[in-house]
This record gives structure tokens, C-alpha cells and sequence, in this order.
RNA sequence: GCGAGUGUAGCUCAGUUGGUUAGAGCGUCUGAUUGUGGUCCAGAAGGUCGUGGGUUCAAUCCCCAUCACUCGCCCCA
């Protein structure tokens, strides 16, 4: 019985082509993010699973990630996501470090569940946190940060749309308006999460399921699907936008606004599933027509850290997966043909493969990469396999080149052809490194 | 965990209402006289038709089971 070339279901094999895909996307988030002040952190894949159980929700601990025993009889985890990794961190030195934190990591995350359209068992996502911030600046920059790495990519605003919402709102509607316990509370939310899914009237009576009696009785459900139904801040009742929670979303729009980002709405239904969010929470739509979803999303969580037994510190983080930015870019026609790491290929041609070296190790001593082919292999087909692995241009060296110190270099795109001394060919090539891709 | 769909060459897929040697395009390899690719031309290799069982004179095709993949649902980090 031969063994499978399949990997791991839900995970997936980075052959070189896609390798470089990969890095090509983190390296444009390191740098955007880098440039709002960010640096770099890191953790464990593993982590004890009482992590997980205080906040994230029991369903998605017991049934959706991956749970084993080490050799030791502890119960571990494979992260499935980072921020309660970062809480610990951020926890365990509460005291020692500089406020505000700014922060960010693009770690591997498990899942365990069946994988489906956008949606593996393994995947990389941007983390980006903001720890030490109380007003709405942290949300600004947090999404500013989002917007200016989309458009990094070639995004415009007309491909994707920011939506925004105020858990704190949403608090004071269930709690004080149509007093709901704490179950019914967290029964709408994830209903409300879910209504787009919906057909409407299957929706109003799950929502007339929620209520009791004699809450349905003072007309609950028909104020909350009105309520529901609006798309604007204006439109909300007098006395839910006198709301501090409301007023705050209200601020965050029009300076998102006055920072060039005009593709923010308020979405009154975007709830995002995890139970730590406290305050404002967003998320980034793709407008292409045939994935109209949601990319990522963030929001502002101050509870977390306080778990471990310091003081509570409010933090505004998001989370940017790789397979999803990769589908979106991919549908808007956003993915660049990348090109090889690979400067030059080298090809002698005649018995020269041995004076030829110098010229070589000079080629990368001055920093270019450079793959040579085999000796004596036909020129023709080495040329083909430049060309097929993406790299750009072909250095020949022969009798001739070496007799003047002159080599072929050969452009594969234009098919240019010119010969120069080393020094010159390295400083062409270094000029066209920095070129886009 | 639940539901639906699909498994034929390395890839994308045709195909037979069950009937000799199962096809195409792309890709791969070879060649057009040895220092030059992408186009074009000629040729070749490559398949136990996912796996196991059943029905039948005969199964890639029909039936059952199983596995894998895909897409939904649940959930969404």
C-alpha cells in the first residue's frame, strides 16, 4: 500500500509558487502595520486549554479545536486563536511594560471542523492589538491599520465595506429597553448574527420564541425588528442615540470619515460571535458579487487581561486570515504574478564550467542569488527552466565571455541581450529587485 | 455532528441508454545537425475509469458498502 501525497485534511502543502504567495502577503502586513508603530511577538502553538475555557465559549473548546493529552497527562491545545495567548503575555508583564502596547503576530491557527469554502483547519492570521487605550483612538487606528493594509494590496473602497457596531448599544436595547436576562440576551445575539441567513419571517418568530409572555406583550418584537431594520445611526429613536455606546459609534464614523476611509456603515445586526468583545466591534465585507462575505473583523475586548489576576486593561485588536484576504484578492484580480527569489540563472556553455565560478561567487558576494545550471547540459533547456521557475534573466558565460570579461545577460521578458562586466550586471540587477513585481 | 454533490491520464474534463484496443485540451518527454526559451510542426510516454462486493453472458456505466474531495448547515477565532 503506497502512503498518500495528501496533506492533512484542512491543512495545506506551500510548494515554492505558493510560498512566495505567502510571503508576499505577510510581508505587505508587516510592513503597513509596522508603519502605525507595531512590533513583532510571538507565542507558543500549544497552550493549556484552561486558557480557552474562562472566555472564548464552550462550544467552540469542546468541539471545534484540537485537544490531546501530552506525555505528562496535561490537556493542551493547538491555539486556535491568538488573543487569549497575548492576554498572558501582556498579563504576565502588566507592570514592566510601556503603554500604549502596540502590537502584532501572524500566527498558524487550528480548528477542528470540516473545512469548507474559505474555511481550513489551518490557517495564518494578522493579529493586530492595541493594549492601554480607553477612548475611540485605539478603534480608529485599529482600523485604520486594516483599510491601509487592503489597500496596500491594490484595494479600493468601492471592493469592500467596513461595518460598525457598538456592543455597548446593543447592551442597553436588550437589557434596559426590552429587559432581557443574560440567556435571552445571548440567545438574540447570536440570532441577530445570524438573520441575513434568514428568511425574515422565520426570523421574527425565532425572535418572538426568545421572549416571555408577558415581554411579548408590550410589542417587543415588532420595536426590535424595526429596530433592526435600520441602516442609519439618524434613524434610531431619540433616546438610544442620546446613549453614551451610541454617540461614541457615532464620533468613531466621522473620523474614519475625515481619515479618507468613506466605506464605513453602520450595520446595527453585526453582532461577531465571541462572547469577549465589550464595546465597539467591525468587520470588512467583500463587495465582489460572488463572495459576498465577511473577510475579518475585530473590536474592542478591555476584559481579557484582567483574567489573569491583574489589573483590566482596555485593548482593540483585529484578525486577518490568509485564506480569506487571498480569495478576496484573488477575486478582484489583486494577486501580482510574483517573481522568482532567484536574481539570474547562470548557464556556461562549452567546458567552462570551472573558470566560470569565479565570476559567479563575485555575483553573489555582491549579494545577488544566483542558481547555476548543471554543467553541460543544453542550452536551450535551460533557458526553458529559467523561464518556467520565474526567474528573470539568464547569464551565459562561454569561451567568449571569459576571454573579455564581458557576460551575456539575457532579460527573459523582453528578450533583451547585452553584455556587461560583472559589477555592471550586478548593479542592473539590484535596480530591477526594487522594481514592483 | 447533520445534509447534498463529485471521484475517468500529472491537471481540467468528455464518454458509453451495459458490448472488442477508454478520448480531447493543457502539461511532461523526444526531434527539426550541437551558443539562446516563450509561437508553430512531427512524434512518444502516461489510465487495474477512487476502493471492495453484488447483479449480468458481459460493468468505467446499474445496485450496495467504504474511502477521499467539494459545497452547504451548525459554529465562526
Amino acid at each position: 500500500m503506497a502512503l498518500s501525497t495528501q496533506p492533512y485534511k484542512g491543512a495545506r502543502d506551500f510548494y515554492p509558487e505558493d510560498r512566495r504567495l505567502q510571503k508576499y502577503l505577510f510581508s505587505k502586513m508587516r510592513t503597513v502595520t509596522e508603519r502605525f508603530g507595531y512590533e513583532e511577538y510571538d507565542a507558543p502553538i500549544l497552550e493549556p486549554i484552561e486558557l480557552y475555557m474562562a472566555k472564548t465559549g464552550d462550544e467552540i473548546v469542546h468541539e471545534q479545536t484540537y485537544v490531546f493529552q501530552d506525555r505528562g497527562g496535561r490537556t493542551v491545545t493547538l491555539r486556535p486563536e491568538m488573543t487569549p495567548s497575548v492576554s498572558r503575555m501582556v498579563a504576565a508583564k502588566r507592570q514592566e511594560l510601556q503603554y500604549p502596547l502596540r502590537w502584532y503576530s501572524i500566527p498558524n491557527l487550528w480548528r477542528y471542523e470540516r473545512p469548507q469554502h474559505g474555511r481550513l483547519r489551518e490557517h495564518w492570521q494578522l493579529n493586530v492589538d492595541i493594549f492601554g487605550v480607553k477612548d475611540a483612538s485605539a478603534e480608529i487606528e485599529i482600523i485604520q491599520i486594516a483599510d491601509a493594509i487592503l489597500r496596500e494590496f491594490g484595494a479600493t473602497p468601492d471592493m469592500y465595506t467596513i461595518r460598525l457596531n457598538s456592543r455597548k448599544m446593543m447592551d442597553f436595547i436588550m437589557r434596559e429597553d426590552l429587559k432581557l436576562s443574560d440567556v435571552q440576551a445571548h440567545t438574540l445575539s447570536r440570532l441577530i448574527d445570524r438573520r441575513a441567513k434568514m428568511p425574515a419571517d422565520a426570523f421574527a418568530a425565532a425572535v418572538d420564541a426568545i421572549f416571555t409572555p408577558s415581554q411579548r406583550d408590550t410589542g417587543n418584537s415588532d420595536r426590535l425588528l424595526e429596530l433592526l431594520d435600520m441602516t442609519r445611526i439618524e434613524q434610531l429613536p431619540e433616546a438610544l442615540q442620546r446613549q453614551p455606546a451610541t454617540q461614541e459609534l457615532k464620533e468613531l464614523m466621522a473620523t474614519l470619515e475625515q481619515s479618507r476611509i468613506p466605506n464605513v456603515i453602520f450595520d446595527i445586526t453585526l453582532m461577531r460571535g465571541l462572547d469577549y468583545y465589550t464595546d465597539i466591534v467591525f468587520e470588512v465585507y467583500d463587495n465582489h458579487p460572488d463572495n459576498n462575505r465577511s473577510m475579518f473583523g475585530g473590536g474592542r475586548y478591555d476584559g481579557l487581561v484582567g483574567l489573569f489576576g491583574v489589573d483590566p486593561l482596555p485593548t482593540v485588536g483585529f484578525g486577518m486570515g490568509d485564506v480569506t484576504l487571498r480569495t478576496f484578492l484573488e477575486g478582484h484580480g489583486l494577486l501580482p504574478n510574483l517573481r522568482s527569489e532567484t536574481d539570474v540563472y547562470v548557464i556556461t556553455i562549452g567546458q567552462v564550467y570551472q573558470q566560470a565560478q569565479a565570476a559567479i561567487q563575485e555575483m553573489r558576494e555582491l549579494g545577488l542569488n544566483v542558481a547555476v545550471a548543471p554543467a553541460g547540459s543544453k542550452t536551450d533547456k535551460q533557458i526553458k527552466i529559467a523561464h518556467k521557475k520565474g526567474i528573470h534573466y539568464v547569464l551565459f558565460i562561454g569561451q567568449k565571455e571569459l576571454e573579455k570579461q564581458q557576460y551575456t545577460l539575457r532579460n527573459l521578458l523582453t528578450s533583451q541581450e547585452e553584455q556587461h562586466s560583472i559589477a555592471r550586471i550586478v548593479s542592473i540587477i539590484r535596480d530591477y529587485r526594487t522594481t514592483e513585481a
